[in-house]
DNA sequence: CCGCTCTGTTTCATACGTGAAACAGTGTAC
DNA sequence: GTACACTGTTTCACGTATGAAACAGAGCGG
């Protein structure tokens, strides 16, 4: 089920961060919809993780999210010695969800920080992340 | 004014692409089809601009192209250059330095988290620096 | 209470991208 | 010749993403 290498495009993370703004600016589904073009219909599929969408859609979100498309549409495949690809090795076995998690139980933080901070983790895991499984303790060497 | 209506997936800059490098790797499309897990069938047409590929196809075809997702999706710019990296735009304008000054002002904030996360975060920005924001200009210009 | 307007969600027919397999060439060997 | 192994292309049944519209619910004013 985990296999990372057939799962390229990871659209609960594009539904969370689509809510997620969309909830900040106060907006109803068709005020994105009408904003995007995308229907509200589809609108609210990927906001729940339902389906795969199209490319357009994936696209137009992005576009209206100012986000990269990495963040969404990163593959990273196991094949050789890509030395063009950077790979970093985090510090402890830690997953986005983990830190996630950490940073939520942190009452104590104040939540744009840890908000941001777990985002920004997202962001380079999602990047750099190793291609082995989740947090089993085997890292790729180059 | 933000015309979404226009086609976002730039279908027929990808296809010449795969079609480049494939041909430049004297590869059938059925090889390319057993690297990628894209049927033949699929890689013709995309090499062909017929259709909208799938996104996940089409994530797993940059992968392989080792292209970033700019040069097909959203904004694309007419560039003859191939110099293909991954590039992250951080949600929010933020230096490692900034950042490091937020955890270390947070005091509530768990010691070891704090370093953690100033340390990942520098590695990632360091990594995925996108110095001038130079080429795009798109937005989130700093 | 009854409309009215907003919200997000869910049918539903349609459109289309998909891969397996069939097809059409093109060499190359025997 | 005619087999065989390739190539890229296209047909075909199937799955599914899509938007319009219908739906269910909440909030509000009259």
């Amino acid at each position: 089920m985990t296999d990372t290498t057939k799962s390229f495009v990871n659209t609960v993370e594009l539904g969370r961060a689509i809510r997620r703004k969309r909830e900040e600016l106060s907006l109803s589904l068709r005020d994105v919809a009408d904003e995007t073009s995308v229907s509200a219909s589809t609108l609210s599929r990927i906001e729940n993780g339902t389906g795969k969408p199209d490319a357009d859609n994936i696209a137009r979100l992005m576009n209206w999210l100012d986000m990269p498309m990495e963040r969404v549409m990163g593959a990273h495949r196991e094949d050789g010695d890509d030395s063009a690809k950077a790979v970093v090795y985090f510090p402890h076995e830690a997953t986005p969800d983990i830190v996630e998690a950490h940073l939520r139980a942190d009452r104590n933080l104040s939540p744009e920080t840890a908000k941001a901070l777990s985002e920004l983790f997202r962001v380079a895991y999602t990047q750099f992340s190793v291609p082995g499984s989740d947090t089993r303790g085997r890292n790729k060497r180059k």
